[in-house]
DNA sequence: GTTGTAAGGCTTACGGCGTAAGGTCTACTC
DNA sequence: GAGTAGACCTTACGCCGTAAGCCTTACAAC
């Protein structure tokens, strides 16, 4: 008569575990506290995965997934730029995937194709072998590290930036660091000023690098 | 008689939580281990440390302290890219400390005082604020995605580059993934290649362009 | 239908973790 | 010699990941 409640599937798993810690953090994912959100007891995930490493495998590449691929084809620079926007605006919705991706050393699918596409737009727009490393390197080093900062930001508003930055000067020494505060104070703090903004010109900084030792070729 | 045994300090306990964390990795920082080296019990670390939190924020600062500022004065180009290569020889030393960068959001001293430092060479070389602020941003976001990548490649020779390659490409279907073994086998697996080199070729990539946008003022 | 079998889920238990609460011992001040 | 502050210790609590083994269901073969 109990109807068959909805079996478990590592999709289900994995989907459950990237919400978790959408919302409430990456140290908020425990196997007891995930299988309590799926009905179910910690010890009936390990039907479906390996154990807590595999779990965080999956997770990071589940976040992979949910980035934007270039069509084949595309010209290689507007690929390029959409692609990195695409990654960071979902590595700015999971933020503790970042940190993940360092510790996880086995790539999973979706991180694989991902990687695929990527290179293949450039080999194909003619960079060669060499350059197409040094691209592929230079704008995922960019975009990850641009990510990682974003997320270490203690703060998402200006407000919150003028009371962190308040209470960090507070701490100082007058004068220590007047650099620090002037950027922070003339420019950072100022109405209208989004970090955000900064990722579109390191990144055409990169993509016009790119461009000039491509056409040099 | 028994002499006097060395007495705990916050330092004594942070350089410990580094070597730990350098010989065993992140996960093997643990109070009762890391009091365990230090010949005392986990509860009297307490007495120089908060928290765990206050625990890694103190070694995060450490790492930072680690690497080399410009002198003062410093032709500006000369003096990112030494900071650069310094940054990413630290962070290779302790790669734990990325992670952990992310985590963390309260800058210790060390960590104020290096970025006051970077900050105040490039007004000094005539960056406007704003200009400072794009500079700082894409450099430091390069540099810290290039150690986060560096830090989570499965391999440190080229030999187990291979090996994991291989087991890699095995468990994929044939011909799943053409462009990332091209890229692999062509020039990544090949004799001499290093990772490490990609590095200076996107950071000069971003000063090239930093040093075009400063003279077009 | 009965039986065999595999798989999903559950129970219990172990050794580790961070740390709250409160105790003891030492070294110094007055 | 009494008082006190601070360094270090003991105990205990509620978390964690997961090994080992049990129970229940669903279906296949006969």
């Amino acid at each position: 008569m109990s109807e068959t409640r909805a079996r478990l599937t590592r999709d289900r798993v994995l989907t459950a575990a990237v919400a978790r810690a959408d919302a409430g953090g990456l140290e908020s994912v425990s196997m007891r506290r995930l299988g309590e959100e799926l009905g179910v007891e910690a010890m009936s995930l390990y039907t479906h995965v390996a154990n807590k490493d595999d779990l965080l495998d999956g997770m990071v590449d589940a976040v992979f997934a949910e980035i934007e691929l270039p069509a084949v084809g595309a010209e290689w620079r507007t690929a390029m730029r959409e692609r990195a926007v695409s990654a960071r605006t979902v590595l700015n919705r999971h933020p503790w995937a970042i940190r993940l991706m360092q510790s996880r050393t086995a790539p999973g699918p979706a991180t694989l194709r991902h990687h695929d596409t990527v290179i293949g737009t450039l080999r194909q727009a003619g960079f060669t072998v060499e350059l197409t490393a040094h691209a592929f390197s230079a704008i995922d080093a960019y975009v990850y590290g641009f990510a990682l900062q974003e997320a270490s930001l203690p703060f998402d508003t200006v407000e919150e930036a003028a009371e962190v930055g308040a209470g960090m000067f507070e701490r100082m020494p007058a004068g220590a660091f007047p650099h620090l505060v002037e950027l922070t104070v003339e420019h950072i703090l100022q109405p209208g000023y989004d970090y955000g903004d900064e990722f579109e010109f390191g990144l055409e900084l990169i993509l016009d690098g790119l461009d000039r030792a491509h056409r040099a070729r």
